[in-house]
DNA sequence: TCGCTAATTGACCGGTCGGCCAGTTAACTA
DNA sequence: TAGTTAACTGGCCGACCGGTCAATTAGCGA
């Protein structure tokens, strides 16, 4: 199984069974996979699973840990590699983040099955994230550049939402009379989100 | 078990089990519910569910057609009680819509679930419904009375998702730095929702 | 090179799964 | 009231579940 070469590589064989484990765990939930389709799939004994990582739960508790860990990391490099914060900022970081959730379909899924088990883990990883995001609205909103009158942290939570729920429920959407594709909604939203903010006299 | 009275009566079995089926299923999830479970909610024989409904798929297909048939109903009717359309209707839709969501959490867990699925059955019911919404948007848009660069459904499609992904995601959203209960996110939404969809000259 | 540690294996455990089937029993109909 | 139908039951099946354990084996430091 593993030690076809006649070599071992626990750190390799620990990533194999993660990166297995994350795949089966994203495409079908917690409860509809078995610890045997992760041993197949990562071409590794089941007892050598529980070896490596303890039990089912401590696997899945790990896999979700170091995916929204990766996320936040790269939404945090993201967000500071834009320099300036100005109204165009914003607008650009709604198209980055549409964008980010487009290629990773799979972080998508992974925060509707922890949402779905009320699991709180994801919330404390970027929390920071929409913290930092906040403080740049507020920042437009003492310059002028931003309607004053909303909440900075629910501005962040409307455009994550309505990326994130546009591509969990893309299948559903699909089905709706005169639903565009992925460009013609995010320009509709970004056309309503920014005039909707824009500060008024 | 079902006949501690000794009499029978069928519909209300299946009624019973129907029941007992959606809250574990909206709950928990299919994977992780057992046909036994089910039998003992519904104080049924295991057996007489497989009777009734012939397996655990069937019966999983049959409680969600029914849960979004009612949800549609439901929604169609109340989108017929409001009669003329203005610019506080549509409002009005949202602040509706909201509502619905917030006391029937088991259609937003519900959705969910159908969605990590990728079972399309759910859109094919308020397909009608998102038409009937985005023709009323158009009617505001001819009257002038909302901007007509914008997509009527998407309009639609845009406060669906901002209303279920806020339900959907809560857990996620309550440790967020900031962002306050469902009335102040409700109340900032509409703020930036209508301003942006406001005409300019 | 010897011995220790940890990676790895396959067999096995008790338990639960969905589904089936041969019965019993209540209601309905002729 | 006899006979048919369908609701309902309990027991059973093979498959699979997560987890354990003793044995084997590779790597590594003394």
């Amino acid at each position: 199984m593993n030690t076809l070469t006649g070599t071992r590589d626990p750190d390799l064989t620990r990533e194999r069974i993660l990166e297995a484990a994350h795949g089966l765990f994203v495409e079908k939930g917690f409860a509809a996979v078995s610890m045997r389709e992760i041993a197949a799939r990562s071409d590794v004994t089941k007892s050598l699973i529980h070896h490596h990582f303890g039990n089912k739960e401590a696997l899945w508790e790990l896999v979700k840990e170091r995916a929204f860990a990766s996320y936040a990391e790269g939404q945090e490099a993201e967000l500071h590699a834009a320099e300036e914060p100005d109204a165009d900022l914003l607008k650009n970081a709604v198209i980055r983040y549409f964008g980010f959730l487009q290629s990773n379909p799979e972080v998508v899924r992974l925060f509707a099955w922890t949402h779905l088990d009320e699991d709180q883990s994801c919330g404390r990883l970027d929390a920071e994230l929409v913290r930092l995001g906040a403080a740049r609205v507020r920042q437009l909103q003492e310059r002028g550049l931003l309607r004053p009158d909303v909440n900075p942290a629910h501005v962040v939570t409307m455009f994550v939402n309505a990326c994130t729920q546009w591509f969990a429920a893309r299948a559903h959407h699909a089905q709706w009379p005169g639903v565009g594709g992925d460009a013609e909604y995010l320009d509709d939203f970004l056309k309503i989100f920014f005039e909707g903010l824009m500060p008024r006299s």
